[in-house]
DNA sequence: ACTTGACCTGTGTCTTGGACACAGGTGTAA
DNA sequence: TTACACCTGTGTCCAAGACACAGGTCAAGT
């Protein structure tokens, strides 16, 4: 298969199969006639792994890692197992930031509403965000 | 002022003004004897502004078109609407996002719970994320 | 055989918002 | 004078691809 081809049977893009070639996540073969990318079935599957760790949100770096331990034969689980811990707490941390902020800019424009525009003066860029200060 | 004596004023990092400055957000003076750059207390609102829009997670290009509408004289208060409306929506679709992956961290952490850990084979990397498919 | 044109390829660069590294300057105390 | 802590500007780096681009491939049409 070629990156195309690949990117779409795994519903990605071949950008992305061009990024995780290029970091050596995964080893294609060259066609010795063009010179393109051959991947095989092997790979494929390769990158349906990575894919999936993708989707739970561990960055490339880590699955260099997991792919690196069960490359040298050994279980790659209590990494796994670790990553996702991590990433639940990293995850929760974010969960109530975005609260935050989604709570700051309701008021900010519930606030807004019968305020009305005005031209900058010299100490005044906008008076909206001017006089909008949260903690 | 000088930069650090800035940042400190303004609680944030000399990194951050460092940056500002050279994108061209902020504008100091240059100390003719040591080219050291000098921010004045005009500089210093301006600098205030930014980050109260970066609070509100304007993009720092957001925040570069709205100073320059300001700086041209005209109302930037139609455009900080407009952007905080988008960023709203932004977040709410971040923050589902979010709750999602939350989700699939925990179903996953649950699932695995019992499961062992197993060395890798030709066909498998890790049995925990390749027999974890969602959606 | 030739040509058109659509699609595909690899490589190089760009993105965000700063953080970090680093060589050298400054300033105070001894 | 020297030592040393702190400060400075500039240059580079980060994640995870997206995008640009010059050139290659291949089937259809002539």
């Amino acid at each position: 298969m070629r990156v195309t081809e690949l990117a779409k049977a795994m519903e990605t893009t071949p950008d992305t199969v061009r990024y995780y070639t290029r970091i050596g996540l995964i080893e294609p073969t060259k066609s010795p006639n063009n010179g393109y990318k051959i991947y095989s079935v092997k790979v494929q599957q390769r990158l349906k792994f990575i894919l999936s760790a993708r989707q739970l949100d561990f960055s490339v770096d880590e699955i260099k890692k997991i792919l690196a331990e069960s490359d040298n034969g050994h279980t790659a689980c209590p990494l796994v197992r670790e990553i996702v811990e991590h990433r639940l707490t990293q995850t929760e941390k974010q969960f109530q930031t975005t609260l935050l902020l989604r709570e700051k800019l309701k008021s900010a424009i519930d606030e807004w509403q019968h305020k009305p525009n005005k031209t900058p003066t010299g100490h005044m860029i906008c008076h909206l965000i001017d006089s909008f200060t949260m903690n």
